[in-house]
RNA sequence: GGGGAGAUACCAAAGUGGCCAACUGGGUCUGACUGUAACUCAGAUGACGUACGUCUUCGUAGGUUCGAAUCCUGCUCUCCCCA
């Protein structure tokens, strides 16, 4: 039976050194479910594996998009799992490998069909949005579909907007799409969680930021600077830079929250990879523990 | 040496007799999250308890008061100005 290792994590960990080592022993490719290292403009920031590395290991789906592009998990998942499938007729296991939670979930379970949203009726929701407020908002999502509005959190723009965003461009509920079902995969899935003591975490991610601006993370968030209102780049060590760019903070205080911030967002990552029960956990430098581990499953059934 | 200001919870910072276990922000912790998700949103944060609650806090030692973070006195420390 194929095998789809995914291998998930904060990020920080070391996730990109364990895959690697990984690939290279099992002679295969990484499949990156980042939603942040998709785009070619931004490699730093994003902590995008060494040119040395991309060349030792067949990568997919790195600095594949440009900031400028419309993508989506739903998107993602129609290509990634096309590129799996093919793949799979020469090697096997493959490696999953990414930070952002909804991407590798929606690998592992799949995820409803919901139309995209057409950018004129977007772009008209949330001036709308812009006018009226979110109590206007939560009526009208009220009338629009009860269901959903009895469900959602009330306080959450994002989640308010995208419902009536489909309702209004689909004419039909966005409870309607929300299928909700789990699909089955024809691989089985096997999923390696890195995760290390907190403190440790935390000093790797700080030195790693500093490491980015010794790097040049200051000049590439320079070039995208112009574009800063594309939500590609309201990501984590650029939106920092953008307001030291605009004085409106020094540099320090920029480095010192793009530390900050990335610890947050390592910190939701494990608050939702911790409800996966599917998870196996390991330490970033048990490689041999998760090749054993890995083997043992492999060679268990067919 | 003289004069002035101040010491509040992890940090910053309100509070200036009872409504104060103490506003608020940050940090930290926890959680939600099916469509640009490194997004967006929520809760907790002195201790013990699910909870009504009980106990210990506002530099420190006393005092005034029915009652003090808030008033008085001594002490310690910090900062500023003049020498």
């Amino acid at each position: 039976m194929n095998t789809l290792i995914v291998v998930l994590g904060p990020t920080g960990v070391g996730k990109s050194a364990v895959s690697i080592q990984l690939a290279k022993h099992y002679q295969t490719e990484i499949i990156s479910a980042d939603s942040r290292q998709f785009f070619n403009e931004l490699a730093i920031g994003t902590a995008v594996p060494s040119a040395d590395d991309l060349k030792s290991v067949p990568h997919h789906f790195i600095q594949t998009k440009s900031i400028h592009d419309y993508y989506n998990v739903s998107e993602y998942e129609t290509e990634a799992i096309q590129l799996i499938d093919q793949l799979f007729h020469a090697k096997n296991p493959l490696i999953l490998t990414g930070g952002s939670m909804l991407y590798v979930d929606t690998i592992c379970k799949g995820i409803d069909d919901i139309p995209t949203v057409d950018p004129v009726i977007r772009d008209e929701v949330i001036r709308w949005y812009n006018e009226n407020g979110i109590e206007a908002l939560r009526q009208r999502l009220l009338e629009l579909d009860p269901e959903y509005y009895h469900q959602v959190d009330l306080n959450n723009p994002k989640r308010l907007l995208h419902a009536v965003e489909i309702c209004l461009m689909s004419g039909k509920t966005f409870t309607s799409f929300r299928r909700n079902k789990i699909k089955e995969r024809p691989f089985r899935i096997l999923k390696i969680g890195i995760n290390q003591d907190r403190k440790i975490l935390y000093e790797r991610i700080n030195e790693r930021v500093l490491k980015m601006m010794n790097d040049g993370l200051l000049e590439e968030a320079i070039t995208v600077y112009p574009y800063r209102n594309l939500n590609s780049l309201n990501t984590v060590g650029y939106k920092e830079l953008f307001t030291y760019l605009d004085g409106d903070c020094s540099l320090d205080e920029a480095v010192d929250l793009i530390q900050r911030n990335t610890r947050k967002y390592a910190r939701k990552q494990l608050t939702w990879f911790r409800r996966d029960q599917d998870i196996k956990w390991f330490e970033p430098e048990q490689i041999s523990e998760i090749i054993t581990y890995i083997d043992q499953i492999l060679n268990n059934n067919d």
